[in-house]
DNA sequence: GGCTTCCCATTA
DNA sequence: AATGGGAAGCCG
């Protein structure tokens, strides 16, 4: 009887976003089982590609109509995919309009990709001088992008004439690691008597068995070459005389350096037992319920977090917890790991492929219970949850911008509802559309109002540039916020300054004629970059030579405008010259690990003023930091998007909880050029409430998320006039099947309209209620492969963070 | 006619 | 994504 196994293939098309069939072998009848990974001929040539089985049919009736081609190898002895995490990829394809293949890549670390090689190799009929010419000595040739186009248009001919023979490799990346383990191998009388018969010359032969007659038990080669000073030749004696046996042992490469330690639980207030305990309670019942966690900063929410997985895990469960990339600091995993210690896994960022790929499999495996993460540890292959966090959930770094574009949070609620588990989303500001759903009593409410140890929240000032511009000439920073600083440098005591970076960066301008030096590739400026003495782009990575004089009229009187952190550093040195500054951006935390050390440097008081970016808002917890200071304040606010205010209120109410977390009383200067602006006036106050009804008003009005749907549809191509084409026949297409209720917002070209030679068109589609727009969407998604597939993109953007 | 070049459907 | 087949284009 046949067997056949349904493939999903690593070639990512509309046109292949199926599963394929294809023939079990006899040999692996019994153990091919879904969620494995194969390699598969597909297409015409010999071509082999990885696939994922799918499912795996016992009784198929061949279709005489069809040949199956067979499965050529599998790359697993068990499934890297589970049964869980199958459903949720073709969930995941179906809400994102993404392509199953990419989910679960998406899903998996990147060391079980697959990587493909193209070989070569002579037929006996190829002449022995074409031969010597092409392949010399080698028996082989690697086919790939290095070879010179003269040779691979001559092995193409030759591969017409059946000269050469062409076949294909797909390479298992994953690696495991392995170290060598030295244990005795024979008894202590043995080893003794070994070491009679030495000669009295062979010092170190003699430390080695005496060594392996102290010590029984295996030990690293590595650490007993170095406990004993001896090389590798001295054990591989050890070997041949049958003194020792060596045996490779796989390894987790380990990304904790330091070790951490334990803590106890905290002793909670009434409103965090009351959280703690509505958490515990969804986990025993296994209740699926969703709980919106607000409390503000310094409220004690990460000691709600800790206790609620404590239970789930003393009910035999699992906790997965999830952290924005950009607070995932080794002072939150640190805390997790004191609660939980080894039981504890990460996955973020900074962890190499080979990291990555153990943690993973030791999540995969059950060795580790509790799992912290970034955005993509959502799909960590937990099998049996018992509570799921998400932190910070109004945090847009949770939404991946390409594909799938989902939301952590949103697959941290379908997880919730298949392992009927709670999920529990926190923040201090959270999202209006979670805060939204807590009012009609989707989510459960739970609420921490005070800071713990009676904490009083910081003093905020707004401070009105636009009368300080009056006073004195343009300065980064005001009198009042000047004045604090230098008392606190008297005090000892310690102060953030934080830059608001989005949308803004400093840029070269002419003052004669206003030429602003732009990249050729896209629309966007070129920011200063005083590191490398060059002028660079955002999103091309273009590089060029700062201009002395002006290319557009030829004046001398080119000059930098607008802030970036390097520039306000330098106008900090020379106002307090005896301050010690620590700079923290993009380009100073780029190395590995730079990050933390920087942070390591300011919390040990090495340093007097910490001045960043955005990363310095999250989750930082310095006792001596007493003054919070945002330099401007508006530049988020000034962005053409629906979420600016709410980005804006969430950015100052954040940071404003890092001023004066101990006994001593914090202050923080907020300053900005909309003093009036009701997100800077709510967040001085800390009012979110207040904030919440205010923006949910404007919401309404302007018939915004959470009260419409929206789907960003964006339409790219390097000829301009294809991308409008498009997008207009798209537009056409859609009115045929939305409903008048539908709101559409464009056809527009997008805010940066040119990336990387290729030009941006977009739509936004506002709805509450249209049955066929999923099917319209599908529909023009595999249209667009059709048609034309000369540079033509079409993305869509289910939910989209913004409209820009 | 014999060759290359470009387009395009097909992939189980 | 990559392949081979087929149509179209080019030369003697």
């Amino acid at each position: 009887m046949t067997q056949i196994a349904e493939v999903i293939v690593d070639v990512p098309t509309m046109q292949t976003n199926t599963p394929y069939s294809y023939k079990i072998p006899a040999a692996l009848s019994d153990q091919l089982q879904p969620g494995m990974r194969v390699v598969v001929p597909f297409g015409n040539g010999g071509r082999k590609v990885q696939g994922f089985v799918w499912q795996v049919k016992p009784d198929a009736k061949p279709d005489p109509e069809v040949t199956l081609k067979t499965i050529d190898t599998v790359m697993d002895p068990t499934p890297v995919v589970n049964a869980e995490l199958m459903q949720l990829a073709g969930w995941l394809a179906r809400t994102t309009y993404a392509f199953t293949i990419t989910c679960l890549q998406t899903m998996l670390p990147n060391a079980l990709k697959a990587k493909y090689q193209k070989w070569v190799k002579p037929s006996p009929e190829l002449s022995q001088p074409v031969r010597q010419q092409i392949f010399g000595e080698q028996s082989e040739l690697l086919w790939d992008d290095s070879l010179k186009p003269e040779i691979v248009k001559q092995l193409l001919t030759l591969n017409r004439q059946h000269l050469v023979q062409v076949h294909y490799a797909v390479n298992n990346q994953s690696h495991v690691k392995k170290i060598t383990m030295v244990k005795p191998a024979m008894s202590t009388n043995e080893l003794v008597r070994a070491r009679k018969a030495l000669r009295s010359t062979a010092v170190k032969q003699a430390t080695l068995i005496d060594y392996l007659i102290a010590h029984r038990e295996p030990i690293s080669q590595p650490e007993l070459e170095h406990n004993l000073k001896v090389t590798s030749t001295i054990l591989n004696t050890g070997e041949a005389n049958g003194w020792l046996t060596r045996q490779a042992k796989e390894v987790y490469r380990d990304p904790f350096q330091t070790a951490v330690a334990q803590t106890a639980a905290l002793h909670l207030n009434a409103d965090q037992e009351k959280a703690v305990h509505a958490i515990c309670e969804a986990t025993d019942q296994q209740h699926p319920e969703t709980f919106l966690l607000e409390g503000v900063t310094g409220s004690g929410k990460t000691e709600v977090y800790l206790q609620a997985m404590a239970n789930a895990l003393k009910q035999g469960k699992q906790a997965l917890m999830l952290v924005p990339e950009i607070s995932l600091t080794p002072q939150i995993v640190g805390r997790v790991r004191g609660r939980f210690g080894k039981r504890v896994a990460v996955l973020h960022s900074g962890l190499s492929a080979g990291e990555r790929f153990d943690e993973w499999r030791r999540i995969q495996r059950g060795e580790a219970q509790v799992v912290v993460g970034a955005r993509s540890a959502v799909f960590a292959p937990l099998k049996n949850l018992g509570v799921i966090i998400v932190d910070e959930e109004h945090e847009g770094s949770y939404k991946q911008e390409d594909n799938p574009r989902y939301h952590a949070r949103d697959v941290a609620l379908w997880r919730s509802r298949y392992h009927h588990c709670p999920v529990v989303l926190g923040s201090a500001t959270p999202s209006l559309e979670s805060r939204a759903r807590a009012q009609k009593n989707v989510y459960t409410r739970l609420v921490l109002p005070h800071r713990v140890n009676q904490q009083q929240l910081p003093q905020v000032t707004v401070v009105d540039m636009t009368e300080e511009l009056r006073h004195h000439k343009e300065s980064n920073f005001s009198t009042p916020l000047m004045t604090a600083i230098q008392d606190r440098l008297q005090r000892g005591e310690q102060t953030l300054l934080m830059l608001n970076r989005r949308g803004y960066s400093s840029f070269v301008m002419c003052r004669d004629c206003g030429f602003v030096l732009q990249c050729p590739n896209c629309d966007i400026s070129l920011t200063l970059h005083m590191d490398t003495k060059t002028m660079k782009c955002h999103y091309c990575g273009h590089e060029e030579p700062i201009p002395h004089i002006c290319p557009n009229c030829h004046s001398r009187h080119i000059r930098y405008y607008g802030t970036g952190t390097q520039k306000v550093e330098q106008e900090l040195k020379s106002l307090l010259p005896a301050a010690r500054i620590i700079r923290m951006d993009v380009d100073t935390t780029r190395r590995k690990g730079a990050h933390e050390r920087l942070l390591r440097r300011f919390g040990s008081h090495q340093a007097d003023i910490l001045l960043g970016t955005q990363m310095i808002a999250k989750g930082l917890d310095f006792p001596d930091v007493t003054l919070v200071g945002v330099l401007n304040a508006d530049t988020s606010l000034g962005l053409p998007d629906f979420r600016a205010s709410e980005r804006t209120f969430q950015l100052l109410t954040q940071v404003s909880g890092r001023a004066g977390r101990a006994e001593k009383p914090g202050q923080v200067f907020i300053q900005t050029y909309n003093p009036d602006h009701y997100a800077i006036q709510l967040a001085k106050t800390q009012n979110y409430e207040q904030f919440f009804g205010r923006e949910m008003q404007l919401r309404h009005r302007g018939n915004y998320p959470p009260y419409y749907f929206a789907v960003k549809l964006t339409a790219s191509d390097v000829d301009e006039h294809k991308a409008a084409e498009a997008m207009v026949s798209i537009v056409r297409k859609l009115k045929t099947v939305l409903t008048p209720k539908a709101i559409l917002l464009g056809p527009t070209p997008s805010a940066i309209a040119r990336v990387n030679k290729r030009y941006y068109y977009q739509l936004v589609i506002k709805y509450k209620k249209e049955p066929q727009l999923d099917s319209a969407l599908f529909e023009i998604l595999s249209q667009a492969q059709k048609v034309s597939r000369g540079g033509l993109q079409i993305a869509i953007d289910r939910n989209p963070m913004s409209f820009m």
